[in-house]
RNA sequence: GCCAAAGUGGUGGAAUUGGUAGACACGCUGGAUUCAAAAUCCAGUGCAUUCACGUGCGUGAGGGUUCGAGUCCCUCCUUUGGUACCA
């Protein structure tokens, strides 16, 4: 009888639910450690297979370190907010709430046919109001806070208005956003209002008018994602900016110690190069250049100071204020006209345009702060609006984009860096010494940029500045399904509610079309809006609020006197390990980041960083089929060709048509072809293509009639393969559960940690599940034979001792450094050795068990309990190797000649490098590969290799 | 354009600090078992050449460092992911 995976995963699944063989307790003396998943969004679509990879690993490695005796916190919950949601509601009436709910309990179940450890009395839903309480009273906080710059930290906003009262604005260091200064006999003259305006320019969550794609057609919000090319993706309308009055969270205030934290964290370098990118730290220096016969002044950024006697024009965006002031009246029209061009142009079509330079000169000059020369200014689109000032000063002999744009309109490129010295160096490098630069001449670069800058600050040209890239990020959203804002607004103030009045609850709801002015839809539910203290805010927040403070309480899910308790917090600290893909890069870490930061600034959490480590898992892609469609009709009926058909008459003259990977043989192979049965299927699928011809090489199908080529008996119509997201549009999402019914839970898990290293994105793919498969059967067959147990209590042999313990070994070794893949190849290596060894002794077969537990919980718990066992061996002790038993009596030294290896020579453990070399030299099959030469050198290095150098 | 990662058999992938390239698995070939098949077991399997022993060539391409390079350096090509032409 083979191993039965149905029925021992059904036994263990109620056994581990009934014994709370999962439960974690914070009360532990044990160290603690916390390993995170990736907050799952529970989309209508279900799990597939690429999910679980992260979960799985994560899975194994909580297991191993609980067993290595760790209080192992690894728990799961959801991200159920979210517009997809929304988008079902609106086209099918059926309240979020309830698809949401519909959605999780699927998710649950995919989730537990794997088999993973989570506890679920843990588990997070962010819709749930008693969770977003506690955003809520986040959000509070950090409306009820501004970021001093001197202390570095947030202080509380009542502290700040009493510094006002007092001192005005002066001696005052806060990131803020407000343009004006007051004294405090000003403040305190001030309105209500007007205070309120002020303060809104501090607080680090904050009003203010910001742009959002609308679509009229649609009458609705899009998000970034849904527009393409200016064009709404569903339906292809219109999409333009439209005004509106939306929070946002002063994420800025803590670009610096966003940077520097990455410096502790123990994540891969490209992540943090991609975080550090987004952050942007620059610096340099803001300079100012006046315009000839202008009052205005136009104020640069540069990272370059050094090069300023390079500058021979400006540039100004498209956008900038002053092109309107500073055009001449003869280039009005053409500068009018570019300025329209560029408005028009999405940044896709920017980015495309990468090589092409354009650009227009306004008949304006700037004069050189130093040299008192013109300098033409120019406007040009590779100058952005929102960055640094909207203006650079051209610098076109060291900077790539400068000098294209000077050889197109013939501007002249001074040279003045000298970088003979560094023949590799390309423009841009900061390397090479001044010339032609003035008072810089002969200073090497590093120097000149500090030299530039004081001269400047002395004169009053300029000053060093640092500059970030870095934004502050929208925290409104005009929907339904999101956390509502604790806030009523009243004579244009906005008040935070009191905690008492926490959670603020979504309102029901039938109908989840925004208003015809783009607001939610909460905006007509006037009842629910007037409140005695003013009108309620309508905007809800974004899909991050939730997901960017979760792991906090999973530490103490179900606390209602505080998001978690501190002796919770204080217990957990942070994420050990959080498994993850990189399309966070940049968003949820950072806003994880930042939240716990600023809880850390005002005393809730004692940790700066929340997630230690972090890997991140590739994705498990699809594979999408495709049929070729004819784009002309043949006889008015469709017409499907085979690639290689499509091919000779040019693909141009097809479409491309997803086809569901059911019906295709062999997907994802060149092979990849749809016979007469896949046709039916498609055609029974797609019944408007009921009476199409199928043109294969083999012959034609038509209407349940194949009129063949010579004698061919089938269609084989080869369709086009891509590697691609899985997804339903693609009609190639596979499910974990028809892998698991079929193969087990224990197999799926160990296949697709088989596949390859974790951080690597591959296709799915069912080739040598097989292998992985008959592992499981063959494991269980040291153990079983025919039903019959048929372990027994024989010495261990010494063989077998150094297979298990040369597994432990190596097992150990790479879940350390997460290389799941080869551990699965390692268990492979023990079975074949103890197949081979016929072992079935309880000495070697118990501690693998053990071993294989985190891998493949089913099975292994089910043998621990076939020894005797009472409790789970997922409580055992995870098995230790000892050294005595690997070592080798005899050491294979592969003997080389000029680095190729020639003869292999065995020589006792232990002998000396002399007599190793002494040996290797009277080796008899040697001799010809030294015969009549001089032997220069012998390398010998130790329990490695032999190499003879000849001449 | 810029940033990051990666290119190894027919396929997925192994390979400490530079030290026997191709572990493990799929696939394929042959054999055992079987009336037959499935399943299982055994053997072989980088490419070229050779009856064979063997020999030569081999980690995207080209150069370099080294006794020795998949691994380090330079140039180039390709693929994937990210992206905000970032001054």
């Amino acid at each position: 009888m083979d191993y039965n995976h149905s029925a021992v995963e059904k036994k263990w699944k109620n056994f581990w639910s009934e014994n709370q063989t999962y439960k974690v307790h914070n009360d532990s003396h044990k160290p603690k450690f916390y390993v995170l998943d990736m907050f799952p969004y529970p989309s209508g679509a279900g799990l597939h297979v690429g999910h679980p990879l992260g979960y799985i690993a994560s899975d194994i490695y909580s297991r191993f370190k609980r067993q290595s005796g760790f209080n192992v916190l690894h728990p799961m919950g959801f991200d159920a907010f979210g517009l997809p949601a929304e988008q079902y509601a609106i086209q099918t009436g059926v309240h979020p709430a309830d698809s949401t709910a519909e959605n999780l309990k699927r998710y649950r179940a995919q989730l537990d046919n794997i088999g993973f450890n989570y506890d679920w009395d843990r588990q997070v839903i962010t819709s749930d109001p008693s969770y977003y309480k506690w955003t809520q009273w986040i959000f509070l906080q950090l409306f009820g806070h501004y970021y001093d710059k001197k202390e570095a930290k947030a202080k509380p906003i009542e502290e700040l208005i009493a510094h006002f009262e007092q001192n005005g604005l002066a001696d005052i260091q806060a990131h803020h956003s407000l343009e004006t200064v007051f004294t405090a006999a000003e403040w305190q003259a001030y309105s209500a209002q007007e205070k309120d305006d002020i303060l809104m320019n501090f607080r680090l969550a904050y009003r203010k008018v910001a742009y959002v794609n609308w679509c009229e057609a649609l009458g609705t919000v899009l998000a970034n994602d849904e527009v393409k090319d200016g064009l709404s993706e569903r339906g292809g309308h219109p999409v333009e900016k439209k005004p509106m009055m939306q929070w946002a969270l002063r994420i800025t205030a803590y670009a610096e110690r966003l940077l520097e934290g990455l410096l502790k964290l123990d994540w891969s370098e490209s992540m943090k190069t991609m975080q550090r990118n987004w952050i942007g730290k620059s610096t340099g220096a803001t300079v100012f250049f006046n315009v000839f016969d202008h009052e205005s002044k136009i104020e640069v950024f540069t990272t370059r100071p050094d090069t300023i006697f390079g500058v021979s024009f400006m540039v100004l965006a498209p956008e900038h204020d002053l092109v309107q002031q500073i055009t001449t009246e003869d280039k009005r029209d053409e500068v009018a006209a570019y300025v329209d061009a560029a408005g028009k142009k999405s940044d896709v079509e920017r980015m495309a345009d990468a090589k092409t330079v354009s650009g227009c000169f306004t008949g304006a000059y700037a004069i050189h702060p130093f040299s008192k020369e013109n300098i033409p200014i120019y406007i040009s689109d590779y100058v952005l609006k929102d960055y640094g000032t909207g203006a650079i000063m051209a610098v076109p002999c060291d900077d790539a984009r400068d000098k294209r744009f000077a050889e197109k309109f013939d501007i002249d490129i001074p040279i003045i860096i000298d970088k003979s010295a560094f023949p590799n160096a390309s423009i841009g490098d900061k390397v090479g010494t001044m010339i032609h630069s003035d008072f810089l001449n002969g200073l090497k670069v590093k120097d000149a940029i500090k030299a530039a800058v004081s001269k400047m600050y002395d004169e009053g040209i300029g000053y060093r500045k640092v500059n970030y890239k870095l934004r502050d990020a929208n925290f409104s959203r005009q929907r339904y399904w999101g956390e509502p804002f604790p806030i009523v607004n009243k004579d244009g103030q906005s008040k935070g509610l009191p905690f008492a009045e926490l959670p603020v609850e979504l309102p029901p709801l039938d109908d989840f079309k925004p208003t015809a002015e783009g607001k939610s839809p909460l905006a007509r539910l006037d009842k629910w809006i007037n409140t005695v203290d003013g009108e309620r805010e309508t905007d809800t927040m974004p899909g991050y609020a939730g997901s960017s403070w979760y792991f906090f309480r999973y530490m103490d899910a179900k606390n209602d006197e505080a998001f978690a308790s501190e002796d919770a917090l204080d217990y957990w600290k942070d994420v050990d390990l959080y498994i993850g893909g990189t399309e966070h890069a940049v968003g949820h870490l950072m806003y994880s980041r930042f939240w716990t930061k600023f809880l850390y600034d005002i005393g809730k959490v004692s940790v700066q960083e929340p997630f230690k480590k972090l890997i991140n898992q590739g994705m498990i892609q699809g594979v999408i089929e495709f049929l070729y469609l004819a784009k002309e009709k043949i006889e008015g009926r469709s017409r499907f060709v085979c690639a290689n058909i499509a091919e000779g008459e040019g693909v141009e003259h097809f479409s491309r048509i997803p086809i569901h990977i059911d019906f295709v043989e062999n997907y994802g192979n060149k092979d990849s072809h749809i016979n007469m049965n896949g046709i039916d299927s498609f055609v029974n699928w797609r019944p408007e293509y009921s009476d199409a011809r199928f043109e294969c090489g083999n012959g034609v199908y038509q209407n349940g009639h194949f009129e063949p080529k010579d004698s061919a008996l089938d269609s084989h119509l080869v369709t086009s393969s891509e590697v691609g997201k899985m997804s339903k549009r693609y009609f190639n999402v596979v499910n974990p559960d028809v892998i698991v019914e079929k193969y087990g839970a224990d197999c799926f898990r160990m296949y697709e940690m088989f596949l390859g290293p974790i951080e690597q994105s591959k296709p799915w793919d069912t080739q040598g599940i097989e292998g992985v498969s008959k592992f499981i059967k063959r494991f269980w067959s040291l153990f079983y034979d025919n039903g019959q147990w048929i372990v027994n209590e024989t010495e261990a042999s010494k063989g077998d001792l150094k297979s298990l313990h040369q597994t432990i070994k190596k097992v150990t070794k790479d879940l350390h450094a997460f290389s799941f893949n080869t551990c699965v190849s390692h268990f492979m290596v023990l079975v074949n050795d103890l197949k081979k060894s016929q072992c079935h002794s309880k000495h070697i077969l118990e501690p693998a068990v053990r071993l294989l537990a985190p891998f493949a919980p089913f099975m292994t718990e089910e043998l621990w309990s076939s020894f005797g066992n009472e409790g789970s061996v997922h409580h055992s002790a995870f098995p230790e190797f000892d050294e005595t038993y690997l070592v080798e009596d005899t050491v294979t030294y592969p003997l080389c000649v000029n680095g190729k290896k020639r003869v292999l020579l065995d020589v006792p453990n232990g002998t000396s490098k002399e007599a190793i070399e002494k040996m290797a030299t009277e080796m008899p099959e040697l001799q010809k590969w030294i015969e009549g030469k001089t032997v220069v050198k012998v390398i010998v290095v130790p329990n490695k290799m032999v190499n003879f150098v000849v001449k």
